[in-house]
DNA sequence: TTTAATCGCAATTAATTGGTTGCGCAAATT
DNA sequence: AATTTGCGCAACCAATTAATTGCGATTAAA
């Protein structure tokens, strides 16, 4: 029973999901009307997206809401972040090869 | 055959190796020897990641360098960026509680 | 108090996945 | 020319997954 948050929103439903109580909490049957499959079929991915701690459960009489964990969202985020880095070097590279061509250009001024 | 992103990074071992040729490109037996797996499922790997165009191969005679596709994992990024506006605003409705509990605290300051 | 609704849990099945083994091909080395 | 090296591809197997079906428990409504 692997359980990180990657391979919980490896699945194109549960990231509907996700993306579907982002805003507000919902019941399994409120989010499952949303969906082709059957109110079981969300259940399970709710139970999923809850034991990696991506949702939360609030029971409310015989209902249960789930809602979002925004602080487990960020842990991808994290992941992202060493990424970040490297593609804003490479942003940087390009800056500075356009600094380079402008003082190539500049040289190439005629100086009074 | 489902072959996007998400379900690419959803396995620790295709992490790794992006985290690993991230900085540069790699052959896959060299990319092999940083795992205890063999040399034909981390190929596996490189297939998945190459199939999402996570990877991209660059042949040089015999030998084949898989780089990473940055602008990719930018989508991973955007996916993202639609709670990061709610996570941000919930920072935002924390920053108005906190201005409000200092107004309260000017209130109640002694005025001369 | 009977009935209906909301829901989680367990068993089953079909599909998918990660891994291994055993090829074959092309480029380098001998 | 023969061998080694680097690699992808296809067949296979074991483990995992997503979905279905059929419960039982609890809460609310009739």
């Amino acid at each position: 029973m692997r359980r990180d948050i990657f391979q919980a929103i490896a699945d194109p439903t549960r990231r509907a999901i996700i993306g579907l109580i982002a805003i507000q909490a919902m019941t399994p049957n409120a989010i499952a009307e949303h969906f082709e499959t059957s109110r079981q079929a969300i259940s399970k991915h709710l139970r999923i997206l809850t034991e990696c701690e991506l949702l939360k459960q609030e029971q409310k009489g015989r209902e249960i809401y789930y809602q979002l964990e925004l602080e487990k969202m960020k842990e991808i985020d994290q992941w992202l972040t060493q990424f970040k880095a490297i593609w804003e070097n490479r942003f940087n590279e390009l800056d500075n090869v356009l600094a380079n061509l402008k003082n190539k250009t500049d040289e190439n001024e005629p100086t009074i």
